[in-house]
This record gives structure tokens, sequence and C-alpha cells, in this order.
DNA sequence: TAGATTGTTAATCGATTAACAATC
DNA sequence: TAGATTGTTAATCGATTAACAATC
């Protein structure tokens, strides 16, 4: 509605959370201020770039003074999530799916996980930590029934994109993927792939390479 | 050794390993060649992209030809691990830590994970999936004694920087740091983080500002 | 040979850093 | 008020895209 309100870059928005987790290190501690130059040689950043990046959200300090942590990290739990009461479904009971259901990350972050779906016979009618594993095919008037709005991926990859498919018409918003299969990004759905096989490459990368720059 | 070689932006590596995926796909469709303006539009990016990062290796095309997708893959299975042998220690047997025992990503990429290691008295003496739990005592010996390479870090973040440096003197070349506290690298330590936390914040602010754009 | 398509060089764009006026 | 430190504007740097000569 703003017009003046730039679009935030991607790469901003990445560096956020890392902010969050070293503010909350600092509160944890007891501190209760600092400034940006003081940060950056904690973070191993500039502090152009945090007040550059801390800018785009409207900026979180005070000339003089710097920045209140406790109220920083407030204003990006407000933006990130982390106080909204997200609901959010498994797709995939299978080893993934089980350790995600415990992940204290989550719990944390407020993403509670109502139910996980798969299309083992032995596993529906079960509950992993107490999220009961539900068939498939009750999928779609679960997410409608429930307003379910994050959709976590841990299922076989030949059946992502049309299980993608019916949650998208069932109204989720968000999909986190733990899948290898791409996934679009369109107007009305958010994505956020975890390719862990891209992860293990490019550590591979760094090794080999490492091994070659100190020969 | 040879100076011309610039290194290759990280960017670019991180892109490399999604570049494969699309190829590896095409290949088991039974297809052989691709030109880089085919290869952009099925993948959404632009097609001076693709050679300038491919020509960063040296490129692997051929004027007038396009690119052997076989030749390509191969190519990048060499600089990316994808056939080297890699050995691997899980720390921590939590709930991540035993579904990544089993993730066909990682045994697909030749990294075979030799060991995990837990302090829960509980745990210490069973196998995973036919690996051995053993105990944080023997750590140290059994990395140094089995050569291992990359160590798996999945424990609880209070005891991760004595993990680290308990490591690092016993030789071990790569982590991929799946805990939320922040490692340094070094000249002759690769680290990759997966930060789970991280990115279900990025899809939550996604979300949030989805919701926003479309009022 | 003619057409296609690469690898590379040059131009553009966006992100990072530096500088500083505003102000607590 | 004087010192500190922000938010923002301008300068620099690096990454992406465009253009094209090289060549299969």
């Amino acid at each position: 509605l703003d017009k003046k309100e730039k679009k935030v870059p991607e790469v901003v928005i990445r560096r956020m959370p890392r902010y969050y987790r070293y503010l909350k290190e600092l509160l944890k501690s007891g501190q209760t201020r600092i400034s940006s130059g003081a940060l950056s040689k904690k973070m191993g950043v500039t502090a152009s770039q945090i007040r550059q990046d801390f800018s785009y959200f409207g900026g979180f300090g005070q000339q003089g003074y710097g920045y209140n942590i406790e109220y920083v990290t407030e204003e990006i739990e407000t933006l990130f999530g982390v106080v909204s009461e997200f609901k959010a479904i498994i797709i995939g009971a299978g080893n993934l799916g089980h350790a995600l259901v415990n992940y204290q990350g989550i719990i944390n972050r407020r993403v509670s996980i109502v139910a996980m779906f798969d299309v083992s016979t032995d596993k529906i009618g079960t509950s992993i930590s107490g999220v009961p594993v539900l068939s498939m095919s009750e999928m779609d008037r679960f997410t409608r029934e429930n307003c379910v709005d994050i959709a976590i991926l841990t299922l076989p990859k030949d059946d992502v994109s049309d299980v993608v498919d019916r949650l998208k018409r069932c109204g989720i918003k968000g999909f986190w993927n733990f899948t290898s299969v791409e996934l679009e990004t369109d107007e009305d759905v958010s994505v956020e792939n975890v390719h862990l096989t891209d992860s293990i490459m490019t550590l591979a990368y760094k090794i080999n390479n490492q091994r070659k720059d100190n020969q």
C-alpha cells in the first residue's frame, strides 16, 4: 500500500534468521543493547550490512543508542512468524517425517503439526508422538476442515506433483519441501526447499577443493 | 596451479547440484544432448547463466552441438563427489540422526556412514540400520583409525563446540551441520550448514508476506 | 559449406560497502 | 551540549545478462 516500501531482497530475508539467532543468544546472556558495530564483529559481517538489512523493515534502532535487543527480536518474531500459530501436516511418515514431528525448532516457532499422512496400511491409524497418521484419501478433507497452513513434504518424489496439486486446491499457503522435486512458486503459494542432496554435494565439492588448494 | 583459474563463486557452486538434478532427469528420459537455450527454458534461468556457470569449470559443451548430457553429469559427479567414497560418522543418535542413516540421498552419493555416537547408555552398543552406535569416549580413536572424512552433527547445541574441536584434531575434513550453532570455516575444514529453524522462519515470512500482497 | 551453439568479453544490473547528515 | 550511532544516500564491487567471435 505504501508505494515507498521496496520489496525486501531474498538475500536479506535469508540473513534475518541468523541475526535473530545471535540476538537471542545475547538476550539470554543478559545483554540489553548492542550497536551495529559490535554485532558486526561478533557475526563477521559489516556494520553497514546490518543497518542496511534492518532498514528494509523500517529500521529497528535509535541514533546514539544502538539496538534494543529485546525489541529487535520481538520485531523479527512478528515478521518471521515465530509468534503466529501455523498449522502444519506432514506428507510421508517415513524417517524424515518422524524426525520432524519431534523437532523442537518447529515447535518453538509455533508451527504445530496436526496430522501426518501416509500410504502404508501399517502406519495408518497409529500415532507418532501423539500426532495421528491418516490415510492419503483423507488428506483433502482434513486439510480443508482444519484450515491447514503448511504442508511438509517428505514423501517419495513420484507422488509429489499429484499431492501438491491436491493441496493447492485445498488452500495450503506454504510448502516446506524436503523432496528432490522442484516446486513452482506461484502468487498464492510459498515454497521453501530443503534439498539435502544438494547440500551434501556442495560439501563434497568444498572438501575436494580444499584438498586441491592445500597441495 | 594454473594462474588463470578463477575461484568459483559460492553462488555458482550452489547452482550446480540443481543443474545436475535436471540433467539426470533428462538422461533417465533417454535424451542425449541439450542446448543451453533449451535447458534454460526448462529450468527458468537464462541460457547465459548456464554457459557462464559451466565455464567456471572449463566448459562442458561444444559449439554447434550443445551439451552431451551424459558427459556433463559425469563431470559434475567427479567435481561434486558423487563418485568419491567419503566416510562419515553421525554425532547424536536422535531422531534426525536416525533419519539420516537411512537417507538415500546420502547413500547414492557414496557417503557411507560407518558409525554413530551418542551419550545415552540405552543407545550405546545397539545398532541402527546396521550402523553401530558407540560411546562418545570412543569417538576420537575411531575417527583417527578409520580415516573418517565427514562428521554429521545432529547433537544438542551445548555440546557442539567441544565435539567440533575434538573432531578437527582427529583430521575431519568436513562438517555437515544440522545444529543451530555457527561453525567457523577455516583453511582445512569445510562446513555445510542446514539450519532448519532458519528455513521454517523464512517460510513463515513468505507466507505472512504473501497474504499482505494479496490484500 | 551453412547453421547452430558454445565460451568469453563487454554492458548492465543489483547488492554490498562507505560516507555522512540526522538525531537521540 | 557533546558523543555515539543510526538510517540513508552515494560509491564500489560482484554477479547476471547480452552480444558476438570462435568453431563444431
